[in-house]
RNA sequence: GGGGGUAUAGCUCAGAUGGAUAGAGCAACGGCCUUCUAAGCCGUAGGUCUCAGGUUCGAACCCUGAUACCCUCACCA
């Protein structure tokens, strides 16, 4: 944005997300575009601080006022720039205020403390925009201008193993992030990067394949895949001959051994559709289509070490070929190596990786890969993301981001284990989750039958796990505790879920009396005006999520918006008003109820109609 | 030892580009149901934002140093 000019109507705007355009001169609400009101102010503020200074590109830095007093939101940015300028910032900010372009969104602009504007945002706008909202004749949400393709990497178990609780974060984290950008009109490329390569999967077979030809015996002994490894385990560990017998399955497994494919394909369909349960259990999008495993990299990698090669970035040092960077140092300051080829010819993670990046770069054409992945895999990603970069395997315009995110602790602070110090498995997690929340149900709401309550405790259980995860930052480790995340008090699931329900209840209750869709908002009183600004800034929270992929913001901004209704809901009778404000309440409500169930849905969580 | 991270109320956590008096929930104490779901709402109390310097009109946030804990550093993923 640059100058003085605003944007005429349906022109190629380089800011994303303008509610409002100008034609001639006059600030109008643009409908073809993503509605945003703090994008808005600051096009207006940047625009007014231009024509008072000449400065072109000033940060009019809006956010959102920190007291009632201060205005809906306030531009800091003068001080920035009367400093820049040497000038008096209350001056210069007086200035602006004057060379603000008449416009229907600020009802009034002041200048206080050492230079603040604080905005206050018109009332009439606000309810116009909520009416139209109310009617359908935008959605809250739309396509921002500029979609990007986007590939999100996540979840990504093992399947050697059952999923365990360490995948509940990046599961549940990547499919929130992925909602979010598709909402917002990307075209997002999910990448579920399997485990199904490697040693481990030549014991695994062994082991299978010595149970005999019995496809009954060997489903029934796969349905607790957790057992199935630790017996392969033992016996590879034990057992005189079992492991040079499973290095040999490796070997044919490699060489493409038709036989043992078989019998390796057998295993990943049979780990696939535990995994597949975990998914339609929680909720997640992730489908068959997705899956790009380790395998699927199989024949590229030695393509990968002769591009390495190629390019002259590789060394050979111990035996092992190796890239060595010199932003990345080890011990002592050594070189550090990111190794991807083993001193007996075989690859690695970090040779997979570089695959698979040059597939999202060059195959997918992705403009931004994201890397939703534990943190603790940091210099892993930094390490392939630079030689993937220095190689050319991406163009140099893609994003490269590693989502990190925190370990859940147990209650000792240390990671969650059971009390034996197995870790625990996400089926058995969610399943006490279920279950907890059925003992709540019913003592809360012994009166509703037994298959209502099930299905509560069905979807309370599972948000509860997901939304006590979801609300936390994410690149913070926290303490997992059942009575927190199942408590009704609080940022929770189920007081999300209640809020919804008792929203929901209202509408029932008020039958055909009132049409949403054709009925007008009117403001009235401080808490229908505080409720519809929070839900008019859904679109900025969302934005946000979409450039950041932190759900947290997401989780804050649903419990306010919770928060204010019920303060609505308790100051201004619906059902009981009249006429007119009947009406305008009642379509405050839908828009609420819609916006919730919307953002809980971004999220990954089902919603109940009655609690 | 190198690199990275964390440190905010008794507990669990928020605090987006530095903004005005640092916020929630739990736990504690006190109010509000003949009124749209009290699984709710309102209020009281609780803080030298680990410590010491620095930058600035202004710092929980940026810089330097210290302390504590966590993660990571060659052929696992």
């Amino acid at each position: 944005m640059s100058g003085r000019e605003l944007y005429q109507h349906g022109d190629y705007c380089p800011t994303r997300n303008i509610g409002w355009c100008t034609i001639h001169g006059i600030l109008i609400f643009g409908t073809h575009i993503m509605f945003n009101i703090k994008h808005s102010l600051e096009l207006l503020v940047s625009a007014a601080i231009a024509e008072a200074t000449g400065l072109s590109d000033c940060n009019a830095n809006v956010i959102y006022s920190s007291r009632p007093e201060f205005g809906d939101y306030q531009a800091n940015g003068i001080m920035a720039i009367a400093k820049q300028l040497k000038s008096n910032p209350r001056e210069l900010a007086v200035r602006v205020v004057s060379a603000l372009q008449s416009n229907d969104l600020i009802a009034d602009a002041q200048v206080a403390g050492p230079g603040f504007i604080n905005l206050f945002l018109n009332d009439v706008t606000l309810a116009t925009a909520a009416t139209r909202f109310a009617h359908g004749e935008q959605n809250l949400l739309d396509a921002v201008d500029h979609p990007q393709r986007i590939v999100v990497d996540y979840s990504g178990p093992n399947l050697a193993k059952e999923m365990h609780v360490g995948h509940l974060r990046g599961t549940i984290i990547g499919d929130c992030i992925v909602r979010v950008l598709e909402v917002v009109g990307h075209d997002v490329i999910r990448q579920n990067h399997v485990g199904d390569w490697g040693t481990q999967f030549g014991m695994l077979i062994a082991h299978m394949e010595s149970l005999g030809e019995n496809s009954a015996k060997v489903h029934t002994q796969l349905a607790d895949l957790e057992t199935f490894y630790r017996e392969a385990k033992s016996r590879f560990d034990l057992e005189p001959g079992f492991a040079d017998l499973a290095r040999s399955y490796v070997v044919k497994l490699q060489g493409g051994d038709r036989d043992c494919l078989s019998a390796w394909q057998k295993f990943i369909d049979e780990s696939l559709g535990h995994c597949e349960d975990i998914y339609e259990l929680l909720g997640v999008t992730l489908s068959k289509d997705d899956l790009r495993p380790e395998s699927f990299y199989n024949n590229e990698l030695a393509n990968i070490v002769n591009a390495l090669r190629e390019a002259d970035m590789l060394t050979a040092s111990e035996g092992a070929q190796c890239v060595f960077l010199e932003e990345f140092k080890g011990k002592e300051g050594s070189p550090l190596p990111a190794i991807v080829q083993k001193s007996d010819g075989g690859y690695l993670y970090a040779t997979t990786d570089l695959a698979a990046l040059r597939y999202r770069g060059k195959n997918l054409a992705a403009q931004r890969v994201l890397y939703v992945v534990d943190a603790r895999q940091s210099l892993h990603f930094q390490q392939v993301f630079a030689i993937a970069r220095k190689a050319g395997f991406v163009p140099g315009a893609c994003s490269l981001e590693h989502i990190a995110y925190g370990t859940m602790m147990g209650e000792d602070g240390k990671p969650f284990k059971t009390r034996s110090g197995d870790t625990v498995k996400l089926r058995e997690l969610l399943d006490e989750s279920v279950r907890r929340a059925h003992d709540i149900v019913s003592a809360k709401s012994p009166e509703l039958s037994p298959e209502h309550r099930e299905q509560i405790s069905n979807v309370v259980g599972i948000a509860a796990v997901k939304y006590a995860d979801l609300s936390k930052n994410r690149t913070s480790d926290y303490v997992f505790d059942w009575s927190t995340m199942l408590s009704f008090d609080g940022n929770t699931a189920p007081y999300m879920l209640y809020a919804y329900a008792r929203i929901k209840s209202i509408l029932r209750r008020q039958g055909e009396g009132v049409h949403p869709e054709r009925s007008e908002v009117r403001i009235t009183a401080v808490e229908e005006r505080n409720l519809i600004i929070k839900i008019l800034q859904f679109p900025e929270v969302v934005d946000v999520v979409a450039s950041e992929c932190y759900p947290n913001y997401l989780c804050a901004y649903l419990y306010e918006l919770a928060g204010i209704f019920m303060r609505f809901y308790e100051a201004c009778p619906v059902l009981k008003a009249e006429s007119d404000l009947r009406a305008s309440r009642v379509t405050l409500v839908s828009l609420t109820a819609a916006t919730l169930k919307q953002g809980l849905g971004l999220l990954g969580l089902e919603t109940l109609e009655q609690m």
